[in-house]
DNA sequence: ATAAAAAGAATGAATATTCGTTCTTTTTGA
DNA sequence: TCAAAAAGAACGAATATTCATTCTTTTTAT
């Protein structure tokens, strides 16, 4: 009786292992090939499972396209809480801060699905609600975390200059990779400038 | 004689036709499904031609693939061929100007192709030289043309300030696919003022 | 405590399609 | 008449998913 409750939990973190295994294997394919070049056997052999099993935990291929998305997104949520809690001592030094943070996000091994990711958004509806969310949330934190330490705005160039820095952080994306020769270093230092200047403007 | 010129200048012309028509079909198929989720049959079907036929002048899929990146890539040259042109006459009217030009690059209908060709960059080498080409052009006509109308920019930050345009450009097409609600009028705006930034701030 | 029974985990071959590409046949235009 | 253009059938390999089956772990009954 009281096994139950064990076994029980063993089994649950028994299946979070498999599909962590299934997800670490699938963000490897879908690196290498794309979310549709990617075939389940391929990725069934890089987990070291069978194809079958795969489907104990995940429904069909898409699932597995969902749920890589959500843990992409959930690091980088992470990254953001940084600036939740921090933010209200320090000044400009913490805005450098933030900015260095990114350069996990934009770790050239991994930020290639972040773009397949994108462009997947623009024609599978779930995925694109998964963007959305991260979307605000982004938006959200520098809005309460971030402007409050930059200089004066105009009221009415708030939304473009954040506007103006999303589309940066994307654009570290795109360039990592679709450049591999790109040195993350300066690309972080381009966009370190870029929203220096965005936020320190009067 | 005179004749075999002529009708041999007509098959050129029909063949470029049929091409174009391929193209055409293909960036439908590649819009909504990826490189790919699209298949030649399909490809086939929305350019009304058969599979065969389309072999006629297509290695295979890969080769489609190659010319489709060369010509949406001929289309952002000749936005940029503008700035070289009127670069010499105005000043920070004409910068307005080109930077209006970009509506047409981020336009929804066709903007995910871009983003697309970024991702496949990333895994398919020729893609990546095609890119590598445009992104060598694009940083030279801005030095030649942009650079001399902005204000005084220290010159150790030269290359940052184009890579941060850089990266806003891209930026801008990961967006407007990410987000299918996008209004590509406050992305250019968002555009716009960041780019007036990096250009006019000393 | 331990053997029998039940449940769950795991396999990989089989399914029906679909894929990119090639081959053969038919149509067209000069 | 005859070469080029076009069509589409044919090819084998590969696709996502399912299924019957085997292996392992957990529960039950003695």
């Amino acid at each position: 009786m009281a096994y139950k409750a064990e076994a029980l939990g063993r089994r649950h973190q028994r299946a979070a292992l498999r599909q962590e295994q299934v997800l670490d294997a699938a963000e490897h394919c879908f690196l290498a090939e794309g979310f549709h070049g990617a075939s389940m056997s391929r990725i069934a052999a890089a987990a070291k499972m069978s194809v079958g099993h795969i489907y104990q935990y995940f429904e069909n291929k898409e699932a597995i396209i969902i749920a890589l998305c959500e843990r992409r997104f959930s690091g980088f949520e992470a990254l953001l809480a940084a600036a939740e809690q921090g933010g209200q001592t320090a000044s400009a030094s913490f805005v450098d801060a933030w900015i260095s943070q990114f350069a996990w996000w934009i770790d050239p091994e991994r930020a290639p699905l972040t773009l397949d990711i994108m462009s997947e958004a623009g024609r599978n509806p779930k995925v694109a609600s998964v963007v959305k969310r991260i979307d605000q949330r982004f938006r959200d934190i520098m809005r309460s975390s971030l402007l409050p330490l930059a200089g004066p705005i105009p009221q009415d160039e708030v939304e473009d200059r954040l506007e103006a820095i999303v589309m940066l952080s994307h654009g570290m994306t795109s360039r990592i990779t679709a450049d591999r020769n790109a040195d993350p270093g300066r690309i972080l230092g381009a966009f370190r400038l870029a929203v220096h200047d965005l936020l320190t403007r009067p």
